[in-house]
RNA sequence: GCCCCUGUGGCGGAAUUGGUAGACGCGCCUGACUCAAAAUCAGGUGGAUCACAUCCGUGCUGGUUCGAGUCCGGCCAGGGGCACCA
């Protein structure tokens, strides 16, 4: 019998495909609609196993709606800005753009070996001028509409890619790319005003009921809501005031001092008339950030000649500038309640400053109760507080903020940690921002009729900087409003603008004058199922989200949620192997043993074997899905990365995985070929009056091929891709066992027949070309990928009898087959009558029987 | 420190959501075919006592229930997110 030829059947099902144009989308309003998207890659050079993941599972998702008769967009392009593609053409000298578009080609030849049903006719971008003119576009008008806007602030600077960064690309301190500690620069910079939509963005997560539990709630702890109450401090001896923000209002009569951040602004008009001041700020300005310091830090203050007063009391507080409070949060400003907080203490414990607690524990006597080291913030009733006390604290929280209210010292407000959003960058390899600085008239929007500003092609990367800026000639330009001479903006944007629209940009890619067409946008969007990793939970979801809000007002849109379901898939682990002398090994370079150990292919000395852990190129423990796909082809390594490990977990890659997935593609063929071999002349339809009279075993086989239909459905609605994969393989079991002998008259060679097409349907939407044959073999002259899926009979889903546990007080006796549905008293009847039961009884005598229908019988005596 | 998730054979993982624990795959063992190997096919495979039969068994521990991998309380371990957030 012939093996299945991967080499030349999977080319010519794409070739099919391709000239069928099967995969090709348009909008149908008469239709039912399905947008499937998987994270666009940055081209980097090379596809790798999370992608080889990702988008099979997209894939899947997308064969299988079409199948059930969606118009299905599935689209594909590349995020394609950003700073490899800087310091390749530093390193190795090819200019950005060329670098980038050669990674586009040799991974979209790549991404066509693996057959997905992509529609390549959109292909975008964001590097092409096609499409980042629009985002300029776009931004101007978020600019117009008040969502940007310039600002001087305290920004993150890395002082390795030498360009600001955004709050969310500051991991402990460092920056998200180059690891660098990152410095705190006060810089002008573009921002995009993400806090507008903080409280809309956080509200509506509850009803985002097809994305993770856990994304929705990374995202509600990164917007960081805090209700509590603004309290204005007179500064004694002035008019001034200094403003605080605070969770626990009820606490102010502990209050003990003010504290400032050392970048607040009163903090810096204190250092210039206190060298004291100045010297401290500092201090606390060269400290890192990162945790370690942070653990570290004592808390320190530095005590300044003022004093702030108490809004209910009138009484004097020291005003400190402190190295624990955060410039970005709040006012910046702090009181300290130091019997309740924990840093408060510490803080006033060092500088002996008073510690009155005035929330009394359960079950304390106020004579007695003390706060020594640790601060007491549990529950509990407020006392030495004039007319909050006795209150319990929720009460006391509101009540106090009535009455700043009422005397005019504050009022009850909320907050959030979310920052806006910086999005300029000093790089080249970006979309320029549009806009011109004039001496006349401050920063001037470019005229729409001289979009797009074009990024110019000579450029150098020999010197560190920004070669925007130091372009001879680019940045000259002039005023679109009065004429003169003036300068282009030279910043770029963060890359994460370019995939913030992007899905909607698909919706018409190649639109000009226009960011989206909004009948094409009406249509296609929200994007029914999105699927990327869970790396992306916070950052360019969040965007995204924002984006679609911003698009929505600036009537681009007329939706505020870009994705209706969203699935995090796992990533791809593999051994790691490091050689006797500590280096790392590929994986091709070590032979394992069957004991376990391994060795050096070549130098036969010992290997020790690693961690599994997600592969990367510094650990060498990398598969490139190129060799799998040459070595097994697309539809093995489609299968096996579908098998075994739930999608949302990490899988690891193993050789043993990859050849059993092989195997069954090669059973399958056997099992399908061997079929039509036997029983040429019957390569047409399933006789429908043969199949309906089945009986016997053929009603048997019948059975097992609805269960499989209704159960491969289920789990793929369900995104429990393994598990579909599971039954497959029982089905595939099923198949193979089935007798010739048995299955002769025309009832079992119809059931049969309706078997290897179900067979064939059910592995399409994973092993496309390999059903796309048999599926040709079988006798259509139709495609596959243009095929309706099958349909379970519910009827055949359902057994005639019911396999029945038996148990005596919760202990497994007996199994019995009883008719489905039986009813109780005969079920019981028949239990109690089995001899292992009676057995089990041992003459004692039966108390109660229960009986779950088709379930389980326990006698309990 | 706060929040969240996960603990099931040698391994990846199933378990109709409170009802026969270990589906399916990998690995391993036995047999058939073969000069031999590969491939393929058939069978076996949670642990313990030789086997029958019987116990034990879902991180630990207590509970609810006729019945718990699943629910509740308390621990332990691993992973993730946030973090001087006032």
């Amino acid at each position: 019998m012939s093996r299945y030829n991967f080499q030349e059947t999977e080319p010519k099902w794409q070739a099919a495909w391709s000239e069928h144009r099967c995969f090709a989308s348009e909008a149908d309003p008469a239709r039912p609609k399905y947008y499937v998207l998987e994270m666009f890659p940055y081209p980097s050079g090379r596809i790798h196993m999370g992608h080889v993941r990702n988008y099979t599972m997209g894939d899947l998702i997308a064969r299988y709606k079409r199948a059930r008769g969606f118009n299905v967009l599935h689209p594909m392009g590349w995020d394609a800005f950003g700073l490899p593609a800087e310091n390749a053409a530093r390193d190795q000298k090819i200019h950005p753009a060329s670098w980038t578009y050669d990674n586009i080609v040799v991974m979209r030849a790549e991404l066509q070996r693996m057959g997905l049903s992509l529609d390549w006719e959109r292909e975008l971008a964001t590097c092409h001028p096609g499409y980042y003119a629009q985002q300029q576009r776009l931004f101007l008008d978020f600019h117009k509409a008040g969502l940007a806007y310039r600002k001087e602030a305290f920004v993150n600077w890395d002082p390795v890619d030498h360009t600001v960064l955004a709050n969310e690309q500051v991991i402990d301190g460092r920056g998200w790319r180059s690891g660098a500690l990152v410095e705190k620069r006060k810089l002008s910079q573009w921002f995009l005003k993400i806090t507008a939509y903080a409280d809309d963005l956080l509200a509506a997560l509850p009803k985002m009921e097809r994305w993770p539990d856990k994304v929705r709630l990374m995202q509600e702890n990164w917007i960081g809501k805090s209700t509590g109450a603004y309290v204005h401090f007179r500064i004694d001896g002035s008019n001034d005031k200094q403003t605080i923000f605070t969770t626990r209002p009820d606490t102010l009569y502990g209050a003990s001092f003010m504290a400032l951040s050392p970048d607040h602004p009163l903090s810096d008009k204190a250092a210039k008339s206190d060298p004291g001041a100045a010297a401290f700020i500092a201090e606390c300005r060269a400290a890192g950030t990162s945790e370690a310091v942070i653990e570290a830090q004592e808390k320190r203050g530095y005590r300044l000649k003022l004093d702030a007063l108490h809004p209910f009391t009138g009484k004097k507080l020291p005003v400190f500038i402190a190295n624990f409070v955060l410039m970005e949060y709040g006012t910046g400003a702090i009181f300290g309640s130091a019997g309740h907080d924990q840093r408060d203490l510490d803080f006033a414990r060092k500088y002996g400053l008073e510690v009155i607690p005035v929330v009394l524990p359960p079950g304390e006597d106020p004579a007695t109760f003390k706060v020594d080291d640790v601060a007491y913030t549990g529950d509990g009733t407020i006392f030495n507080s004039d007319f909050l006390n006795g209150l319990p604290i929720e009460e006391a929280i509101r009540k106090a903020g009535e009455k700043l209210q009422e005397i005019g010292a504050g009022e009850a407000t909320t907050i959030y940690r979310l920052r806006d959003w910086l999005v300029s960058r000093q790089r080249y390899w970006g979309c320029p921002i549009p806009m011109v600085h004039c001496g006349d008239c401050g920063i001037v929007p470019v005229a729409a009729k001289d979009l797009p500003v074009l990024l110019p092609d000579d450029v150098t990367f020999d010197k560190p900087g920004n070669p925007l800026d130091r372009h001879p000639t680019w940045k000259h330009t002039t005023c679109p409003d009065c004429g003169k001479p003036a300068q282009r903006e030279t910043d770029t944007f963060d890359t994460f603008v370019d995939s913030s629209w992007y899905f909607a940009r698909f919706c018409s890619p190649r639109l000009e004058d226009e960011p989206v067409d909004r009948a094409a946008v009406d249509y296609w969007l929200p994007v029914d199922q999105y699927i990327g990793g869970v790396e992306h939970a916070i950052l360019h979801l969040l965007y995204s989200r924002f984006f679609m809000r911003a698009m929505h007002l600036t009537h681009h849109a007329d939706l505020d949620e870009p994705f209706a379901g969203l699935f995090t898939q796992g990533m791809v682990l593999h051994e790691s192997y490091k050689d006797d002398a500590g280096k790392w090994l590929y994986p091709e370079e070590v032979d394992k043993q069957p004991d376990g150990t391994a060795l050096h292919m070549d130098t036969r000395r010992p290997i020790e074997i690693g961690r599994k852990e997600v592969m990367s190129k510094s650990k060498k423990n990398v598969v490139p899905p190129a060799r799998i796909i040459e070595t097994y082809g697309a539809d093995t390594a489609r299968w096996f990365v579908l098998s075994d490990s739930p999608p949302e977990r990490d899988m690891e890659w193993t050789e043993a995985g990859v050849e059993g997935a092989w195997r069954f593609t090669q059973r399958l063929w056997r099992i399908v070929t061997g079929w039509i071999a036997d029983h040429p002349s019957l390569c047409k339809p399933a006789d429908r009056a043969a199949l309906a009279a089945a009986d016997g075993a053929a009603l048997v086989l019948r059975r097992a091929t609805h269960k499989a239909v209704a159960g491969v459905t289920d789990d793929i609605e369900k995104f429990r891709f393994n598990r579909a994969v599971a039954r497959i393989y029982e089905y595939a079991n099923a198949l193979a066992e089935v007798k010739e002998r048995d299955l002769a008259d025309a009832g079992g060679l119809a059931a049969r027949r309706e078997a290897m097409e179900t067979v064939t349907l059910l592995i399409g939407p994973a092993m496309p070309h390999l059903a796309e044959e048999l599926w040709q073999r079988l006798g259509h002259g139709t495609l596959l990928a243009e095929t309706a899926w099958p349909l379970a009979d519910s009827k055949l889903v359902i057994d005639e009898t019911a396999t029945v546990a038996v148990q005596v007080n919760g202990k497994l006796r007996a199994t019995i087959t009883l008719p489905r549905d039986v009813d109780k008293a005969e079920a019981e009847r028949v239990a109690v009558a089995e001899p292992a039961v009676v057995k089990a009884l041992e003459g004692k005598p039966v108390k109660k029987v229960i009986v779950v229908p088709n379930r389980v019988i326990n006698v309990v005596a």
